[in-house]
DNA sequence: TCTCCCTTGGAAAGGGCTTTCCGTAGCTGG
DNA sequence: CCAGCTACGGAAAGCCCTTTCCAAGGGAGA
C-alpha cells in the first residue's frame, strides 16, 4: 500500500478536461484499482470501514460517475433495455411507454427508446442498431402488419438477438414467436358491440384503420362478432371504411361516411384518436353529437377522458402492459422457442355520453 | 495473410451462444482485426476491393452488429444522447420527446430516456446516471422549480459533465448557465390577455399551476400583463388559484372557483392539461360553456385541438423545439459558460370557440 | 506457540473495439 | 534498374472497467 497522497492525485485530475477514471478515484483514495471497483459497484467483497470511506469520498470529490460502456464491456452485459415504438408523440404509445420508463427505472435499468414511425423497415434497423448495445432486453411495441416478408427479416433480426441470449418481449404484437403482452381487442370490440345492441343502436358504420393493421383487424372482426352475438332484429354494418390509425383517418372516414350519406347511427372508430378526428368531422357537418349520431372509440386515451360529449370506448391498461413488458423481460424463462409467453390483457368496457340509449 | 479458412469459423462462432464479435468476422473472413475493424465502422483507410467483400459477407453471415459499448469505450465517446424528461405520459413533454428523438436520430444518435417524476432530486440523480454513458449530450426538458438548494445542486451535476466535455441543452428551463430553448411563455400570455380584453372579457380568473414552476409563473404574471396593456375600464383578476399543472390540477381549481361563488367571465388555465380539466368540472357543475364561462388555455396540445367548444390557446412548437434542442447539442460552440445560447421560441395565439366575443 | 482458516488488498488478465505505428508491395519517374 | 512514394495489411497498445487468483495478515483453536 503506498502512502496517501490523495491531495496531488486529485489536483491532477482536477485539471484534466475528462471524466474521472476508476484509476483516477484509486489513487486519490490511496487504494488498488481493484479495490476502489469493489468499494463503488456494489461486488460481494468486503472493504475495509476505513480504505471504503477514503474511496467514497474520493469519488465524490472527483465527481466520479462510473462508465457504462465499460462496465458493460468488462461484465458482458449491459443494464439497459431497448425500446421500438411507432410514434412517441402518439398517447397510445406514449402511456405504453410511460409504463415501461417508470418499471425499467424501478429495476435500475436504462432504456433506450428508438421510434419506427410506423415503418417496418426502420424497425429492422432499430433492432439492429439495439443490438449493438448488447442490451439486456428489447421490447417492440407497436402494431405489426401483415407484410410477410419484412415481418420475416425482423423476425429474422430478433432470433439473431434471441440467440446471443437477448430477451425480447412485444406488446401488442401477437404473431412472432417471442414473449408476448396483448390487449383482448376482440374480446373488447365484442363487448362494445354488444352492449351498444343492448342500447338499442342498429345500424353501425366502423371507421376500421389500415387494412393491414392487425390490432385494428382485430377490433373490426370482433365488433362485427359482437353485434351478432344478441341476434337483434335490424343490425347491420352500414359502412367499412378504411383509413389512417390517426386523428386525420378518423376525420377523412368521417367525410366519406357524410359524402356517401350513408345513414349510420353510430360510428365505431377503432381508436380514441379517430373517434376524436371523427367527430369533429361530424361536427362541422352540423351533425348533432352524440343523438344523430353516436361515436364509439378505442383505448380510452387519459388526454381525451373530459371530451365532450364524454366517449363510449373500451379502457386499454396501457401503463400496465409496458410494465408488464419489463417485468416479462427481466423474468426468468426462455427467450424465444417454444415455451413464449402470451399475456392476455383485458379491456373494460367504458360507457359514456357519446353512445346515449336509443 | 493466412488461408481463407472463413467457413470453418463460420461454423465455431454459429454453435456459440453469444454474439459475434469483430474477432469472428475477421477469422471468418480470412482479415486481421485492424482490416475489419476498417471495413466495419467507416474509417477513413482505404481497404482492398476483395478484403472488404469478405468482411462484409462475413459480418453479414454471422449477423455482426458491433458492441457500441466497447466502441464508447474504444473511442472515448458514445454516440448517444441522455433526455431528462418529467413525464413522458403527458402530452407536453410527448410532444417535445418526438422531436427530439426524430432530430436525433436524422444525426444517427441513440436517445436515451429517463423521466424524472416532477422531483428535482431525482432530476439529479438521472443526470448522474446520464453521465455514466459518456453521452455526446444530455437534454433536460423540464419545469425547473425555484428550490434554490436543489437548483444548485442540479446546476453543479451539470456543470461537472460539461467539465468532461459533454454537451447540454435545456428546453424550457431558463436559469441555469447553458444553452436553452424557450418558449415565449410572458409574450404569449400577455398577446392571449390582450385579445381577450379586445373580445370583451373584463373579470378574469386564472388557474395559475404550481407557484414554484417558473413556466406557471411567466404564463400568469405575462397574462397579467397582457391584462393591463389596453387599459380598458373594469378589468379586474378575480381570482389566481394554484394547483398542479395537470388535468386534476384544473379540475380542482374550478371546484375551488365554484365553492367559492366566484364570479369569472373567463377561466385562463396556464396549460391545456389543466384547462380540459376545468371544463369538466365547470361542465359537471351546469356551467354553460363556452358562453355562461369561456376558458383559454396554453400549448395547443395536438390531441385536444378537437375538443369542444375548441380551444383557444397558444400554439407551442413543441416538437420543434426537442429538435432544436438536439441541434444545438450537436452544433459547435460554446458546452457553458459565458457564450451560453438562449433561443426563444414564440407561441402563436389561436383564438377558437371557447372564448367567443363577449 | 504453532497451524489453519478466513478476510481482504493488489496484480494482472481479460472484454470488444479503435488507432497508431511498421513494414511490405507495387507504382512512378529518372 | 533503382530511389522515393503511396497504398494498405497487421501487430499491438490502449480505452475503462470487472474479476480471478495470489499472498499477506490476523484470529481461533489446540
Amino acid at each position: 500500500m503506498t502512502s496517501w497522497d490523495g491531495e496531488s492525485e486529485l489536483t491532477d485530475a482536477g485539471n484534466r478536461h475528462t471524466a474521472a477514471t476508476l484509476i483516477d478515484v484509486a489513487n486519490a483514495a490511496g487504494v488498488s484499482l481493484a479495490t476502489a471497483s469493489r468499494v463503488l459497484n456494489g461486488s460481494a467483497r468486503q472493504v475495509r470501514a476505513e480504505y471504503r470511506e477514503r474511496v467514497l469520498a474520493a469519488a465524490g470529490r472527483l465527481n466520479y460517475a462510473p462508465n457504462v460502456s465499460a462496465q458493460a464491456v468488462a461484465r458482458g452485459r449491459s443494464n439497459a433495455i431497448g425500446v421500438v415504438v411507432s410514434d412517441i408523440a402518439d398517447p397510445y404509445f406514449s402511456a405504453i411507454a410511460a409504463g415501461i420508463l417508470h418499471e425499467a427505472d424501478s429495476a435500475g435499468l436504462i432504456t433506450t427508446i428508438a421510434i419506427s414511425e410506423r415503418v417496418v423497415s426502420r424497425e429492422i434497423d432499430l433492432v439492429t442498431a439495439l443490438r449493438g448495445q448488447r442490451p439486456r432486453g428489447i421490447i417492440m411495441v407497436g402494431s405489426r402488419s401483415n407484410d410477410d416478408e419484412l415481418t420475416e427479416r425482423l423476425r429474422r433480426e430478433l432470433i439473431a438477438f434471441a440467440e446471443d441470449g437477448g430477451r425480447i418481449a412485444l406488446v401488442s404484437q401477437a404473431g412472432l414467436p417471442f414473449d408476448t403482452i396483448s390487449f383482448e381487442n376482440r374480446e373488447g370490440a365484442r363487448e362494445l358491440a354488444a352492449a351498444l345492441v343492448r342500447r338499442g343502436y342498429r345500424r353501425f358504420a366502423v371507421f376500421a384503420g389500415p387494412e393491414n393493421l392487425l390490432t385494428a383487424r382485430e377490433r373490426l372482426d370482433g365488433f362485427a362478432a359482437g353485434l351478432d352475438e344478441l341476434r337483434a332484429e335490424g343490425v347491420e354494418v352500414v359502412a367499412v371504411i378504411h383509413s389512417d390509425f390517426t386523428r386525420d383517418g378518423g376525420y377523412l372516414a368521417a367525410s366519406e361516411l357524410i359524402d356517401r350519406g350513408i345513414p349510420a347511427e353510430l360510428v365505431f372508430a377503432v381508436n380514441d384518436v379517430m373517434a376524436v378526428g371523427a367527430m369533429a368531422r361530424l361536427r362541422e357537418a352540423g351533425v348533432g353529437l352524440p343523438h344523430e349520431v353516436a361515436v364509439a372509440g378505442f383505448d380510452d386515451i387519459a388526454t381525451l377522458r373530459d371530451i365532450s360529449p364524454a366517449l363510449t370506448t373500451v379502457r386499454l391498461p396501457l401503463e400496465e402492459a409496458g410494465a408488464a413488458a419489463v417485468r416479462m423481460l427481466l423474468g426468468a424463462g426462455d427467450a424465444s422457442g417454444d415455451a413464449t409467453r402470451k399475456v392476455p390483457l383485458p379491456g373494460v368496457l367504458v360507457i359514456r355520453d357519446s353512445t346515449p340509449p336509443r
